[in-house]
DNA sequence: CATATTTAGATGCATTTGCATTTATATATG
DNA sequence: CATATATAAATGCAAATGCATCTAAATATG
């Protein structure tokens, strides 16, 4: 009679995958919490700024974004709108593709998105540039580079 | 006059925090895709089970659970909910504590947890095992011991 | 050209989450 | 002992999320 024998991983990979997750979290959180301290938006709607920012001048297209950050479709599509809603995006009608619409980011965007990277990176200095030396940091991105 | 100036993160920092969350969200993905995929429930019943499993001796207060797993405590509340529904624990009144109550886990969650643990550990293998060569493995433990 | 298929984006609905509050019991304090 | 405070756990409600589906426009196919 034969048996499946899952490849277990390893003691390590565990622990790989536990500190991940813990130090990933914890610097979301902390992250998170700074932000609402400071009574800016979450951190989600920063990727989008931040990404409309970049490439202002040619107007990106949603559906572009969302290959960008990795979200679902529908999620982008609600944060969007909210986004739109407090005012640091604009929904352009797209020439080229009567379904789509061509997204920019408004000046008070790009005013929101500044006032946020400056508690966002304090934050991430503090929870993540802070706790690893200098001559580590090199090594620990060469290996986190899973993905 | 004076400017604020914030400490900025490196671009090590920013780097390291990116592929730290893409790494993250990947695998987390990637797991709880397979759990779906193979009709289990998700990653968050696998924690509790597998901490009850551990002590399932001593039989757990809720609150000690919430400090183990990091969990909000309305989150660890309805959680405990589900899978007691499930009938993968049982929750017994206290007797030092008539506010509390005494989480055990039952045979069926013994069972469940073991059948969770072929597919996430292979998942995890999978994801990270894989990934990262044998040799960086205690390297990026080492490094990620952030918190 | 007519019809089928695909793609961009929005949305209805059920479930889940977060926050604040509630209930009940335990502990501290006068 | 009586009352105030603290702690364990649950829950009402609003907001967020996930899933499936819908609408509209674009592209492919006969």
């Amino acid at each position: 009679m034969y048996y499946f024998k899952m490849t277990e991983p390893s003691a390590t990979t565990i622990d790989i995958w536990i500190k991940l997750s813990r130090s990933y979290q914890a610097i979301l959180s902390f992250i998170e919490a700074s932000l609402k301290q400071a009574e800016l938006p979450p951190l989600s709607w920063y990727d989008v700024l931040l990404e409309l920012d970049r490439v202002a001048s040619t107007a990106i297209r949603p559906f572009e974004l969302q290959e960008k950050l990795l979200l679902p479709q529908y999620s982008l599509s609600r944060l969007l709108n909210k986004i739109e809603k407090a005012g640091y995006l604009q929904r352009l009608p797209c020439n080229e593709d009567g379904r789509g619409q061509r997204v920019v980011i408004t000046r008070e965007g790009k005013t929101m998105r500044k006032r946020m990277w400056a508690v966002y990176g304090a934050a991430l200095e503090q929870a993540v540039g802070s706790k690893v030396a200098r001559e580590d940091r090199e090594k620990l991105l060469g290996l986190l580079k899973l993905y």
